[in-house]
DNA sequence: GTAGTCTGTCATTAT
DNA sequence: AAATAATGACAGACT
């Protein structure tokens, strides 16, 4: 506290952001502290007071013991652990015993207290940049230069980077020291000379051995005459200062492989003139004229938190503790070494004496962070998203009982899980994934200001599946894995987006949401989907023709017409407009037909049955006719042959009725007449029949 | 595998 | 003459 209290009557300030991270689920809420330095203290005479510089030293002693790392791991910087490093737990009292105000328990705190505490703001960016590019495979996102390859306006990102320093580490052979000086304010003295001579000469590959124990002994001595008196600080030697930059290098590049999720956030906190805090005006609090500088240009910024971290990431209280001054820009001082920003983050307690519980003795490994370290060995988690997630998670999980690591991984790793950030992460999840870091860089040119509705816009572009160019939403240098960051944050957005944000043609086109279904099902439901379109409307899609095709084929000829001239259509649009309308009214022309058809086989079908049946009708009818015909024929018969046996010739015999027969004449009279006689003589016999009768 | 049915489409003709 | 309707013929999918 005895720093803090220096720090803060030399002008500096206390940011204390507490931000609730909402995770798949999980909540996590941090306590985040920014100490912002004085306008006149510089980092090198913080170094030379013991401050938070000098507790870097330890955090890195620390971070090298493989406190928060993996002791012998190489970091994929290629850089070794320092095998001389104190136990974890000498070196945690050690920093607890140079009184750093703030007590990290996590390997994110650790980077920040290293970072910030020890290092100006470049520096910081280059070692962030320069671990970022290397850890997660490639999946990092390099924040250096976030005040310069942002400054240059979006160009090409490789290009933006030329002031980073990682780009030098890289190219440097591991285990090379890093002959970083300090060069702010005239700090490159004769005393910087002779550091960076001892320091090259401890930390050179070849000599680096002979003189580790040198070193380290002299570690523990600068360490001890710190314990025991603050004010001869001053006289520890310079180059363990320097040790301290190369020392914090290596706690960055070996002792955190987790540590982007905060990077952005300390560039979005520190180095962006134009960022902006959403929910938080810097400008409405008073803030050191170095701070100012720092971080903003003018009177008024607000860092967009949404943009930086996370939709999800509330920043539901934001209290900036400053002594006397105000925030005032100006850019024309705002330096690199001014940003000296001091984050902590807790998991939720802010009290840094509170341990979680079921730590050891030191009160910071706790088994929690051991399985921390164990999971930061998969090279699994070197992926940023997971990364950061899981990071966050796990301290955040860590003071639960139930917790397990690995379910809070499946968690991310199920590809279909919502990972709770809001699909607004497209402004936010900066500290999560470093692709996202491209909106404080946006935010730190000014980009941002004007343009934040159109970057917006354009990441909403993104939840119909459109993802806006990588160009447009990060001017920043992704580094050498930049592409793969750019994968990452479609990723991340994509689901998010999806999750928030579903497209509204979709959505009403779709009978039902998938708020629980898979993306396979969802796809596989499209494709049936289109399966079952026809073949003109699958065409039609295809060229976006603008109606569909009930409407193409039932529309009359004039609104048809009509809206051929109407709308700007293509030759092959409205060829396959026609040709839709024209299949489709010949396939109901063709429905008609058959059902017409159809209707005609039936009407014969029945013609024939109702004239079969009026056949057997009259057959029957027929049948009763000559049944009666018959009928009357045998009555006929009987009476012919009474009458005649009843009637007698001249001579009185009987008639033979075999040989005559009756006539019936016009006057009603009959007449018996022989059947040889005939017809000719059938009016003579009428008339002597007559004449018997 | 085959036959029958359904359906869409094309070509042609009729309206 | 153009648009549409009607219809025979054909092919693919399906039963």
């Amino acid at each position: 506290m005895k720093h803090l209290k220096r720090w803060w009557s030399a002008g500096g300030g206390l940011l204390h952001l507490t931000l609730l991270l909402s995770l798949a689920g999980l909540r996590v809420d941090l306590d985040l502290y920014l100490l912002l330095p004085p306008p006149t203290l510089l980092r090198d005479e913080l170094l030379l007071q013991g401050g938070p510089a000098s507790s870097a030293y330890a955090l890195n002693r620390f971070s090298a013991s493989g406190g928060w790392g993996r002791a012998g791991q190489l970091h994929p910087k290629g850089r070794e652990l320092d095998p001389a490093a104190p136990p974890e737990g000498q070196l945690l009292r050690e920093v607890r015993a140079l009184g750093v105000p703030f007590i990290p328990r996590t390997r994110v705190d650790a980077w920040l207290v290293h970072s910030v505490a020890a290092g100006s703001a470049d520096e910081a960016h280059g070692l962030l940049g320069a671990a970022a590019a290397s850890s997660a495979g490639g999946a990092g996102t390099s924040v250096d230069g976030g005040s310069q390859a942002v400054q240059g306006g979006g160009g090409d990102p490789r290009a933006a980077r030329s002031g980073s320093l990682d780009a030098e580490e890289e190219e440097k052979a591991p285990g090379e020291p890093t002959a970083q000086v300090p060069d702010a304010g005239g700090c490159a003295s004769e005393e910087n000379e002779v550091l960076r001579e001892k320091h090259e000469a401890v930390g050179h590959s070849s000599q680096r051995e002979e003189n580790e124990e040198r070193v380290s002994a002299q570690k523990e001595n600068s360490l001890q005459q710190n314990n025991e008196d603050e004010n001869k600080v001053a006289e520890k030697p310079d180059w363990e200062a320097e040790k301290n930059t190369e020392s914090r290098n290596e706690l960055h590049l070996n002792g955190t492989d987790t540590s982007f999720s905060l990077e952005d956030l300390f560039q979005l906190l520190s180095s962006q003139p134009e960022n902006s805090l959403e929910g938080v005006s810097l400008g409405d609090i008073p803030l050191p004229g170095s701070i100012s500088d720092g971080m903003n240009s003018s009177a008024h910024h607000h860092v967009n938190f949404s943009q930086a971290i996370s939709q999800d990431v509330n920043l539901h209280e934001a209290i900036l503790l400053c002594p006397n001054n105000t925030l005032r820009g100006n850019p024309v001082t705002r330096t690199s070494h001014s940003q000296e920003p001091f984050l902590q983050l807790n998991s939720h307690t802010t009290n840094p004496e509170q341990t979680l519980p079921g730590t050891n003795s030191t009160g910071f490994l706790s088994p929690v962070d051991n399985h921390m370290r164990n999971l930061t060995s998969q090279d699994l988690l070197y992926d940023l998203d997971v990364n950061i997630f899981d990071e966050i998670n796990l301290m955040s999980l860590g003071t639960e009982d139930d917790f397990d690591p690995i379910d809070v991984s499946q968690l991310f790793d199920e590809p279909d899980s919502d990972s709770g950030l809001s699909l607004d992460s497209s402004h936010n999840s900066t500290s999560v994934t470093k692709s996202n870091s491209s909106h404080v860089c946006e935010g730190a040119t000014g980009y941002c200001t004007d343009h934040e509705s159109s970057s917006h816009h354009d990441l909403e572009g993104a939840v119909g599946g459109d993802y806006p160019e990588p160009s447009k939403l990060c001017h920043m240098d992704h580094s050498d894995s930049g592409f793969h960051g750019d994968l990452t944050f479609q990723h991340i957005f994509h689901n998010h987006t999806y999750h928030l944000q579903p497209s509204a043609p979709e959505s009403t086109s779709e009978p039902f949401s998938w708020p629980g279904r898979s993306q396979k099902i969802r796809s596989r439901y499209l494709e049936d989907t289109d399966r079952n379109l026809s073949r003109d409307e699958r065409r039609a899609k295809a060229l976006h023709i603008p109606f569909s095709v009930d409407e193409i084929v039932g529309m009359p000829v004039d609104s048809f017409n009509s809206m051929l001239s109407r709308y700007y259509l293509t030759d092959l649009q409205v060829s396959l407009i026609r040709d839709i309308r024209r299949r489709g009214k010949n396939k109901v022309a063709a429905q008609n037909c058959r059902k017409r058809k159809l209707d005609i086989i039936l009407n014969l079908e029945n013609d024939v049955c109702n004239l079969q049946a009026k056949k057997e009708t009259l057959k029957r009818q027929r049948a009763q006719c000559n049944k009666a015909i018959n009928i009357m024929k045998q009555k006929l018969h009987d009476l012919y042959h009474d009458v005649v046996s009843r009637l007698r010739d001249d001579e009185g015999r009987p008639v033979n009725p075999n040989h005559y027969a009756l006539q019936c004449t016009h006057d009603g009279s009959v007449l018996l007449v022989p059947k040889e006689l005939g017809a000719s003589g059938h009016k003579k016999e009428t008339q002597k029949g007559k004449r018997n009768l």
